[in-house]
DNA sequence: GTAATATAGTTGCATTTGAAACTATTTTTT
DNA sequence: AAAAAATAGTTTCAAATGCAACTATATTAC
């Protein structure tokens, strides 16, 4: 029945993001890497690398390295608060801001790739489980799971 | 509605997977990125490592890095075949085969972290709809998807 | 049967990521 | 307020992975 275990699938498609991803984002200079942090902080600007690092449940030195390759390319400008001298705000560039409806079309035009055959209802069901899924996964890796900083569902 | 693409919680569930199997696997002294060879190769023993990559999906590079470390660990054995000498048939040891079981079960393990919560009608149905993105990202990737030795549903 | 092409694997390099040790700042204890 | 603990980021190291160039063998063309 289930011979092969989940993660076999959600392997093959976690890495497929990242190849179609590097190919479609090569114009933009920016990476498959880069593309959630982007996203999120052109989203959400003013953002910590703290909140981004939850949000995106991604360790916070991955996040470091991320936002500072943004900030090189141009895309993010970091600025310490004087609320918190420890941390960064970070603020998308005029030109991210500029692309941002382009680069974020792009993760949904991958969506669209994913759910291929499937109808209204499963998309809307594939969402859920998926999202589901993650969830669980943090629960049990952060026995909890912090906010990650907007109301989830 | 979809605010975030479903590559963001793809991502977490496959990066959390790491790092459940990296923890659980750390007696065996097999790494995550080992598990799914160690699987495949003591489940379809005398596969090649074409055959493997194209079942598991992976880069070929990556097939030889994670096939070489597990024969150093003295869990593969790669033997020439008289109608081949340029591929290698890969045959678990003793000591892979009596891990086996459970290692699988590891595996399976964290589908039912990942599917905590789901009935046994919803944890089809997410196995079917994980199986089938992933088909629909290979179809993307590669133009078709070659066979993966297995058939596959 | 050579030459050209295709296939199986390997290797070097780059990217993505996590862990852990580290620095700097803030908050909490006492 | 000084000491201790917590928090925000950075950096180093290692693992997982794809890609492209490479070697060796096999197959196909001519």
């Amino acid at each position: 029945m289930d011979k092969d275990p989940l993660i076999k699938w959600i392997s093959i498609i976690y890495r497929y993001s990242l190849i179609y991803a590097n190919e479609r984002l090569k114009d933009f200079n920016i990476s498959a890497g880069e593309l959630s942090f982007f996203i999120a902080i052109t989203d959400m600007e003013g953002i910590t690398q703290e909140k981004l690092s939850s949000y995106l449940r991604m360790n916070k030195g991955t996040t470091a390295k991320a936002v500072k390759s943004l900030e090189t390319k141009g895309y993010v400008i970091k600025r310490i608060p004087e609320s918190d001298k420890r941390s960064y705000n970070l603020y998308p560039t005029a030109r991210a801001v500029e692309l941002r409806k382009r680069i974020r079309k792009l993760a949904f035009e991958w969506n669209d790739i994913l759910l291929k055959g499937f109808d209204k209802k499963r998309r809307k069901e594939a969402a859920l489980i998926i999202e589901k899924m993650a969830k669980n996964a943090d629960m049990c890796i952060n026995r909890g799971g912090e906010d990650d900083g907007k109301k989830d569902q």
